[in-house]
Parts: structure tokens; sequence; C-alpha cells
DNA sequence: TATTTTTTTTAGATTTGTCTAAATTTATTT
DNA sequence: AAATAAATTTAGACAAATCTAAAAAAAATA
């Protein structure tokens, strides 16, 4: 396989999050999304386009095709590992992780990543709940609802998160809401949305319908 | 403190090896020693220069000062502890570390670090022998003397490698030879300074003077 | 000591990733 | 459908890290 600056690695990743169910990307968004210019992103399309690592026309938008696809899954797929080390191994707090596996996510050695797996214990999902690839890009699958679709008296268990700021990270640590946290729904209120849970030993506590939405949870059996 | 990038980190590393004993160090070995050109040395040493890193005249050599060390002694550490991690937790051989800790070494997270090493459980030699600075630069020591100049049939334990090139560290594998190894001389031969060794449940074998020189031991006791 | 050799530095390019400002294309609104 | 607004690209510049070739300084030698 071919090898990747940390630049083009890191412009791979954000279109395959910003494309997510096949959507073509735009230039703004894209800039927006890393924080740079639409030119920036320009100049580094025409790049990506000539290593054929993605669709892409002048002013028709891009989207990255299968071996953009694949490149990126590698990349998420260490990210994820990565952060399933910190935390489990080296007892960092979930919202405090990102950062890191960042960095450590452009680390190029293959053999590293396989035994990192291994290690620790062939995981099939990071600590925020997300997936993580398996060697080939496969990625595994469970089902899931938000936790504000949830009926009354029903136990669930919190399987991800979908936004990830450290704002909304450090929010559900305050509820003592985490991965395996299981949840049982006591009311929901008509008037705004917001819901009425129960966390085991916690106090019972509300929830607005904004964080509830976020909040990815699988019944349990 | 201040911040680097990759490729400083790298000079500052290789100009602290070099010097060593306090040597002033020259451009052209250190551009030998980082395979690059006379040239590049000399553009880097300049912005090192303006870091307030080192001592440097031009034409006249240069050394880093206390806040260069300093900033070179946390690069080792990085690279010491990660090798220490990569041979002991994910199972890899002493001899294949290298490339990979030179990658994780510029990882800057001083948090990750500090919980690595408590998860390491504090070691203070890295998987070559050679000794882990603690967070405050501070290098453990040992008393050592090389492998060359044991006397016979005293039992002594394999302590660091001096010469750590593929070549040689494969060749100790091959003789079951690496770091804690215990050793008893059994014959010195006059003529080219070869030993005859024995290691335990190994059958006695003969290591040139060379490989002997870069051997270091301690005694048992 | 004068000359030659070696070492080191400077000058000027090149590549990568970035920027701002201007130009161009596409989309939206009267 | 013109005019205006928004999105995108191009042009030209810059900083970092590198290079080669030429110049300058220091060291070695005759």
């Amino acid at each position: 396989m071919m090898n990747f600056t940390t630049s083009e690695e890191n412009y791979i990743k954000s279109i395959y999050h910003l494309q997510k169910d096949n959507d073509t990307v735009n230039t703004n968004s894209l800039a927006a999304e890393m924080q740079t210019s639409a030119a920036s992103v320009t100049d580094m399309l025409k790049k990506l386009k000539n290593k054929k690592l993605l669709q892409y026309e002048r002013y028709r938008g891009f989207k990255l095709n299968e071996t953009g696809k694949k490149v990126a899954l590698g990349i998420v797929r260490k990210h994820r590992l990565w952060e399933y080390f910190l935390v489990e191994k080296l007892g960092f707090d979930w919202d405090k992780v990102h950062p890191i596996a960042e960095e450590l996510e452009h680390i190029s050695s293959d053999e590293l990543i396989k035994r990192l797996e291994h290690f620790l214990g062939n995981p099939s999902f990071d600590p925020h709940g997300d997936p993580i690839p398996d060697r080939n890009g496969k990625i595994p699958v469970i089902k899931q609802l938000s936790l504000s679709a949830v009926p009354l008296k029903q136990g669930v268990t919190v399987s991800s998160v979908a936004n990830q700021t450290p704002q909304m990270l450090e929010m559900l640590k305050h509820y003592h809401i985490g991965i395996g946290t299981t949840i049982t729904v006591t009311r929901h209120f008509e008037f705004d949305g917001s819901l009425e849970i129960k966390v085991l030993k916690q106090p019972a506590c509300i929830l607005s319908e904004q964080v509830a939405k976020n909040v990815f949870v699988h019944y349990d059996q």
C-alpha cells in the first residue's frame, strides 16, 4: 500500500466522516471541518485526486472512491484502537483521549497495530461506542436507537454517543453516563421533549431532548 | 515548555548522542549521523541557536546547553519507554522496535508519558539495557564493564549493548544473548581476543573480541 | 609560510502545506 | 433572464526543511 503524509491522512479522514452515506462533500464544509481555508482544501483535493483516492470535478464536489475509503478506514481503525488503549490500559477519561489519538493514528507500522489489537483483546468498539473496523475494513454493527426514542420503563444500555465534543462528554460524565451504562427512562415530558431517567445507584435526573438524541442505546436482553 | 517540530527533535537527539561527555560536535559528523547534507545541518543549527538550545559559533562546532540537554533527555525518555512497551507489552523482538519508537517519541502529550511510565511499572532500563531518564532528566546508573574485561568463571549478567545496529542485535539473538542473560566466560584466546562463553541451557560458543567489547555486564551477587 | 585540502557556510532552488486576494463558476433572487 | 450572492478555484506569496553548487574559513601539509 501507498504511504501518506499526516496532512493527507487528516484530509482523507475528514472527508470520510463528512461523506457518511456516500454524499458528495463540498469544499467549504471540509474547510470548516478542518479549520482551514477553502483554497487549501482545493490544493489538497488535486493531490488526492492525483493519488487516485477520490472522485473530483472542479466546482462539482468530491467523494472518496473505494481506495480512498479503505485508506480512511485504516486511519479510523488506528484511531479507535489507540483510544481503547488510552482508556482501558492507561486509565484516561474517555473525554480526554481524542487529541492524543489524533497524533497516534499517524504512526505508520502495520505490525504495531496488529499487535496492539491483539494486546487489547481484539475490541469491537472504542470507548465512545464507535465500531473499530477490522484489518479488512469491515465494521461491526449493532442495532441501536436514540435514547429519545426509547419507551418508558424499558432497560437499555448505552452503546455510543453521536456528538463527541468535549462539552458533551463532560456533561455525560457528570450524569454518570458512559458506554455500557444501564438506563431506564421513567418519564417523558411532552412540552420540551426532555426525559427523566434513572441510572443505577444515581438519583433520577432530567436530560434535555438535545442530549437524549445524541445518546444511542440497545435493548438489554 | 516550548514545542518543537519532529525534525528539530531529531536533530536535538542526535546532537545529544554525539556530544556524550560534553564534547563539541562538528557539522559533518552530525550530517553523517542524520544522513543529510552539511548545509541542512547548518540551517538547523541557526534555528536551534535562535531557540536558545545550543552554543554555536560558526566554524567552531556546537553543543547543547542545559536547556537543550533537558529537551534531549525528554525525547530519549519517551523513546525508551515506548521501546519497553513494544517489547514487554506487545511482544516485539528487541531488534525490531527502534524504528517504531523513533516515530512514537514525537507524540507530544506529557500526560500520556506519565501514564505510560506508570502502566509499565516505572522501568529504569529499556530492552537494550539503556537507562530511562526520569521525569526530571535524572539517569539511573549501574556499575558495568565490558564482557571483554570479565575474568574467567565469574558469573555476570548482561546489562546493555553498546552497538545497537540491527546486525548486532540479530547476532546476539542468534547466540541467545539478551539483557538479563547470565554468562560465564570459560576461555580467553590471547591470539585474537575472542572469548568462549557459556549461556545457561546453550552449548558453549565463541564470541569475537569486537562483539564482546560491545556487550556490557554487571557482576551477579 | 605558502599552498593545498578539508570543513563549514552561504546562495539560490525545490517541495509541501499553507495563506490572502482576485477571478471564475454556480446558485439564488429579484 | 439579469443581477446579485455564494461557493470554488486560481494566482501568487510564504515558512519549513531540504538540496546542490559555490564561496569562505580553518586545518593540514609541503
